[in-house]
DNA sequence: CGCATTTGACCGGCGC
DNA sequence: GCGCCGGTCAAATGCG
């Protein structure tokens, strides 16, 4: 990166200082030659004074500071060598006085001191920036940390208290009205998971009222911890009991209803989310929050011919099977980035059109995320949270399950569908459809991560073709960051359609504005559309599902 | 040699 | 109880 970054400024500057008198003076027998050196000599001050100007001038019209220094650093050493070789061929030929020759090498002593400075300022820049980056990736880790030992030590303390209440058929749940916090709202969607683990253990043969008890300890737990974990987070330990206690009066940002599912505690705790072996005793507490901890589902419907989208994240294959009724196998990941990241995700193409490739992404990272990485676990865990906001609005009829789809994108059919009857929660976020521009709103609400870097966001009405041209995207991230000559070339080989889901971050960012504004707006929505919950039960979404479904939009 | 991928074995849940 | 199925593990293999 530094080399295209000195290559791409250094060109200009030497094209500057080749225009200064330097040209070497090789035969020193020719008269011709030295005076022509002479006259060269002749209008230095002048040459130099507008150079100086010029070199003011354009430090003054680059904006980044830091480019600016480097720019100025090499500007200044060219000065410097280039000066050095004139005057110092210009005294050897005895062609400058020793009045200019005092002149410039003051000039040049001044020169190479305000480099000095300039290199020194830049160094304490550059150790300053890595500074507040290490400081920023520790706080990160740290605070998810503590997030995590404090939700634990609130299952330990207060669980049983709430699993009595649940059992008493208690109806309320808190559920905050608006949610972004990066990263934790999967946590959250978990850690409710979890709480639903622990408190219908020990009433697996109840019948239906238990299970929707389950279910609102669900969401009981989820209003907790949002409680905790964003509006209150500096004082986490002094609200939890409060919190805990408002949740279960009822009071405060309330929305009633349950989390509605039809399948028993027993198929909850199932499949790739029960973590047969992490659940064994044998296991730590760790390990076994680890595997409750993973329950949401969200799955990501894109055209790709690529094996797999790019999501900024790296993934390390476990495993692949055959899944039945499709032909296309399913392959196993799991994150990398960081050791013991829960995080897991599916691949698998769609059996009814190949070109579809469905990821879909269990848990939540325990580890800061790269921007790109970052938008998309941002989507998919707005989503996963919206998956329970739904489930509990459309128990009282307030909200039908599908309602991202107008929220994103209000016009069109469909492009999220929701889940409520699986053995885990799924949201699947069909990106496959082609929305008009006037159908994609890009939300006006500012986002509560920090934007990063984005290249340059494809164009709205370009969406729909681009999801469709999503075959040569892995190459983008390697990319990202280069701004090399390369990435205009890059740029167009770059699949503009998983652009959209995982890298370009302003989709991503909007998509999960999106749900995250709408879900800030639940309560209030008004029902209308039919609700659509689809039977997902052993993941009949993507493995026996006809693909047109998700496709009604077009 | 270290790391990632492949692939068969294994496990637990579920339906019959 | 048995077979099917989804999910995971871990040894074998491939690759840089």
């Amino acid at each position: 990166m530094m080399s295209s970054f000195l290559g791409s400024n250094l060109r200009p500057k030497i094209s500057g200082a080749l225009d200064f008198p330097m040209i070497v003076i090789r035969d020193n027998e020719s008269g011709a030659e030295k005076r022509r050196v002479v006259d060269e000599m002749d209008f230095f001050s002048s040459e130099k004074k507008e150079r100086v100007e010029r070199k003011k001038e354009s430090d003054a019209n680059v904006p980044d500071l830091r480019i600016k220094k480097e720019d100025l650093t090499i500007n200044m050493g060219l000065h410097v060598a280039s000066r050095n070789s004139v005057i110092d061929r210009s005294v050897d030929d005895g062609l400058l006085s020793n009045e200019e020759e005092k002149e410039t090498k003051a000039e040049l002593a001044a020169v190479r001191a305000e480099l000095g400075r300039m290199n020194e300022e830049n160094q304490r820049l550059k150790n300053m920036l890595s500074h507040v980056t290490e400081n920023y990736n520790s706080l990160h880790m740290h605070l998810i940390t503590l997030m995590q030992q404090k939700n634990q030590a609130i299952h330990e303390v207060n669980g049983e208290k709430i699993v009595e209440s649940a059992k008493k058929g208690y109806e309320g749940a808190i559920m905050p009205r608006q949610f972004i916090a990066l990263g934790s709202a999967a946590s959250l969607v978990d850690e409710a998971s979890h709480s639903t683990t622990e408190g219908g253990s020990g009433d697996r043969s109840a019948g239906s009222p238990t299970v929707n008890n389950n279910h609102e300890v669900i969401s009981m737990d989820y209003g907790l911890n949002k409680s905790s974990s964003n509006s209150n987070s500096n004082n986490n330990n002094n609200n939890n009991n409060i919190s805990k206690e408002r949740l279960l009066d009822g009071r405060d940002h309330v929305i009633r209803g349950a989390f509605v599912r039809e399948e028993s505690p027993d198929q909850v705790s199932q499949s790739w989310s029960k973590g047969t072996k992490l659940m064994s005793p044998t296991k730590s507490s760790d390990q076994v929050h680890e595997a409750t901890m993973r329950k949401t589902r969200v799955s990501v419907r894109a055209r790709s011919e690529a094996p797999m989208i790019s999501d900024g994240c790296q993934w390390r294959k476990y495993g692949q099977k055959m899944a039945k009724g499709n032909p296309c196998p399913r392959a196993y990941y799991r994150c990398t980035m960081a050791a013991g990241c829960p995080v897991r995700k599916q691949v698998q193409r769609c059996a009814e059109d190949r070109s579809v490739l469905t990821t879909t992404y269990e848990g939540n990272h325990n580890h800061p995320l790269p921007p790109a990485a970052m938008a998309m676990a941002s989507t998919t865990t707005a989503a996963a949270s919206m998956l329970l906001s739904g489930s509990m609005s459309s128990a009282d009829g307030l909200t039908p399950p599908n309602f991202l789809a107008r929220a994103v994108l209000p016009c069109s059919s469909s492009i999220a569908t929701i889940s409520a009857s699986a053995p885990f929660p799924t949201v699947t976020l069909d990106l496959t459809h082609s929305p008009t521009p006037l159908q994609f709103h890009r939300p006006a609400a500012p986002l509560a991560f920090p934007p990063p870097v984005p290249p340059p966001p494809p164009p709205p009405q370009l969406f729909g073709r681009a999801l469709y041209d999503s075959t040569k995207f892995s190459g983008l991230h390697a990319s990202a960051g280069g701004g090399g000559p390369d990435n205009a070339k890059v740029a167009d080989s770059v699949s503009a359609a998983t652009a959209a889901i995982a890298a370009d971050p302003n989709f991503t960012a909007a998509l999960a504005a999106a749900i995250t504004s709408y879900i800030g707006n639940s309560g209030s929505s008004s029902g209308g559309g039919g609700s659509r919950v689809e039977n997902m039960k052993n993941n009949k979404i993507y493995d026996n599902k006809d693909c047109s479904d998700h496709n009604m939009g077009g």
